[in-house]
DNA sequence: CTGAAAGCGCTAACAC
DNA sequence: GTGTTAGCGCTTTCAG
C-alpha cells in the first residue's frame, strides 16, 4: 500500500541505506545516485514515516508542550512563541492543556515520556514535590517557561517580577498614592506569593507605608472577579486610589468598575495592570502595565530547549528575560 | 537503560505477548498472571513506548491540528474545544500554526501524513485546489472545523453564516438603519465572500435598500483596522449608521472610534459583530454578537473525527451546529 | 490462556 | 560511495 524505503530502492537499483542517505541529506553519495534516487523518490511520492524513523533512531523531533489553558490569551501567547521557534528547528509540538492540575501535569508528563518527545517545555503555577521529582526523573530535557523552580534545578525562562512589581508599585507611590491594592491571581502560584507580592512590599516599605491585608486579594482572574473587588475595596472606610492588577482581564475589570462608580481614571483611580497583551489597548481609558513578554517567554525557552537537546553547551540555564513598563492612560 | 516489555516479561516470567496483553487490557489473561505481571510494571516502571506502539500497530492516538494562529483567541477558543475532546478519547494533539498560508497549508499536512496521525482536524479560510487535492489523497481522514470545502466532499463543521449575518442584518434594518456597513475579514476567505456576505446582501434587498460599494470593506482583522475603517466611512456623504463587523476585535474598534467622534454607540451608530469571544462583555457598551460556538465547532469536529477514525457509520459529515444572537448594547 | 515468531519502516554501524 | 545486517520496542497472527 504505503510506499517504504524499501520500494524506492529497489525501483532505484539501491540498498536502503542509499536511499535512507539521501533523504537525509548525507554528504556521502555520488551525485548522479542521489538524482536517480531523488527522482523514484518522486515518481513514487514516497514519504518517509516519521514513527519508523523514530524507532530507529530514537529521535522524534517532536517537542511536548503543557500550559495551563490554550484559550487564554496570555498563554496563547507564549505558545504562539514557543511553536514558531520549533518550526524554525523543525520540531512539532504536542499542546497540552493542564488547567493548572497537579494531578494531569504529572499525568501528562508521562504521557509526553511515552510519546518519546524530545523534550518538554512546559508552564505552570508551582513546581510542587512530585512534580520536580518527576521532571527530575525525565527521559528528556525539560525547560520551563515563566515558570519558578525554587530549588533552581530546572532550566528556566523568566522575568524578574520582583523588581518589575516593585518599579510598578513605586510608581503608583510616587503619583501620590498610599492606598495601593495588590490585585493578584492565585497565592497558590509562587510568582504570585513570592515574587510579585514581595515586589509590592518591598516598594510600600520602603515608602513607609504600611501593610493592609484588606487591600490585598488573590484568586482575581477574570474581568468579572476585577470588577467585584473593585466594588468591594471602593466601599472600605478607606479605600484604594491605586490598583496594581496581576494580569490584564481582571485590570480592566477594574476600570469598567470604577468608571461605573463614577470614577475617573487615571484622575480619582490609577490602575496599573502586568501583562499587556493586546486587550490593554483595547480598553479606555488604555491600560499601563508591565509587559510581560510571553511570546518572547515562549521563543526563548524553545531555543534553549534546542541547545539542550542538541547538548551544547549552555552558559546560564536560568534566563532573565528583560521587561519594561508601558505607561498609558490607566495611570497619571 | 529504559525498561522494555521484554524486561518486563522475563521479570514476570510470561511471554512479551503476555505482558503487551495485560497493557492493552485485554481481557484472555489469567487474572493471577495479570496481577503479576501489573507487579513487576509498576516495580520496573515500565512505561509502553508510543513509537514503537504506533509501528507495529499503525496507530499513533495523535491527531493533527491545522489552524491559522493559536495566539487569536479565535482560533485558540476552536483549539480548546478541539483538544478537550481529543483528551477524552486519549489522543494528543500535533499543533501548527499554517498563518493562513498555502504554501504552509500544504508543508503541514504532508508533514503530519509524515508523522502518521490518525487524523487531522483543519480550520482554513479556503480550500483551493491544492489543498483540495493533497487533503482528497490523505491516508488519514480530516475533518474541516469552521471551514467549507465548497466541492462537499470532506466532513466538516460550520453554522449557517449566511443565515447569521442575514438575521443580524436584518435586525439592524428593523431598527431603522438604511446605512449598513459590511466590514468583512479577508474575502479571500469562501465564508466571509460567498456565505456572509450573501447574507448581507438578501437581508438588503428583501429590504429594498441598494448595495452601496463604499460601504463595504474586506481585510479588516484588526482592532486598528477597525478604528480606521470607521474614521473613513464617517467622513463619507452619507455616512453608515450601522456596522455589521465580521469579528470582535474589529467591532470593538469601531465603536471606540465612534466614541472618540462624540457618537453615542448604539444611539447614533449601531454595532454587531460575529464572534461572541469574552471581549463582547470586556467593552462599554458591551457589544452585541452572532454567537460563532468556536468551542463547539472544535469540539464537534474532533468529535466527528474520532468517529470516522472508528469507522462507525456517520448520518451526516456536513455537520450544521446552531447559533444565536446575543444582544447587548451596542445595538438597540 | 499463553508463547513463538514475524514483521512495522527506518537508521546505523560495519564491511567492502 | 554503497550494500548488508542488525536491531529499535511493540503488536499480531498463529499454534497449542
Amino acid at each position: 500500500m504505503t510506499v517504504t524505503i524499501y520500494d524506492v530502492a529497489r525501483e532505484a537499483n539501491v540498498s536502503m541505506a542509499t536511499v535512507s542517505r539521501v533523504v537525509n541529506g548525507n554528504p556521502n553519495v555520488k551525485p548522479s545516485t542521489r538524482k536517480k534516487v531523488l527522482e523514484v523518490i518522486e515518481r513514487l511520492e514516497y514519504r518517509p514515516n516519521a514513527v519508523a524513523r523514530g524507532l530507529a533512531s530514537k529521535k522524534t523531533t517532536t517537542v511536548g508542550v503543557i500550559i495551563p489553558d490554550i484559550s487564554n490569551i496570555f498563554y496563547a501567547e507564549l505558545a504562539r512563541g514557543i511553536e514558531d521557534v520549533a518550526t524554525m528547528y523543525r520540531y512539532n509540538i504536542i499542546l497540552s492543556n493542564s488547567d493548572l492540575n497537579e494531578e494531569k501535569e504529572l499525568t501528562l508528563l508521562d504521557n509526553m515520556y511515552g510519546k518519546q518527545v524530545d523534550g518538554i517545555v512546559m508552564m505552570t503555577e508551582r513546581v510542587t514535590d512530585p512534580l520536580a521529582d518527576k521532571m527530575g526523573h525525565s527521559p528528556v530535557p525539560i525547560v520551563l517557561a515563566g515558570s519558578i523552580d525554587e530549588s533552581n534545578h530546572l532550566p528556566s525562562v523568566n522575568i524578574d517580577y520582583t523588581e518589575a512589581t516593585y518599579e510598578a508599585v513605586k510608581q503608583l507611590i510616587e503619583n501620590g498614592n498610599e492606598r495601593i491594592a495588590f490585585i493578584s491571581g492565585s497565592f497558590n502560584a509562587t510568582i504570585n506569593k513570592k515574587y510579585k507580592y514581595q515586589g509590592y512590599v518591598k516598594a510600600l516599605e520602603e515608602a513607609g507605608i504600611p501593610i493592609d491585608e484588606a487591600l490585598i486579594f488573590d484568586d482575581v482572574l477574570t474581568y468579572d472577579q476585577g470588577m467585584k473587588v473593585y466594588n468591594h475595596v471602593s466601599k472600605l472606610a478607606q479605600p484604594a486610589t491605586a490598583y496594581f492588577v496581576g494580569s490584564d482581564e481582571p485590570a480592566i475589570g477594574v476600570i469598567h468598575a470604577a468608571q461605573d462608580d463614577e470614577k475617573i481614571v487615571p484622575i480619582d483611580i490609577e490602575v496599573c495592570s502586568f501583562e499587556n497583551s493586546k486587550l490593554a489597548r483595547m480598553v479606555r481609558p488604555q491600560l499601563s502595565s508591565v509587559v510581560l513578554p510571553l511570546y518572547d517567554i515562549g521563543a526563548v525557552s524553545m531555543r534553549l530547549l534546542t541547545k539542550i537537546m542538541n547538548k551544547e553547551d549552555i552558559e546560564d540555564k536560568q534566563v532573565m528575560l528583560p521587561y519594561r513598563m508601558e505607561s498609558r492612560n490607566s495611570t497619571r
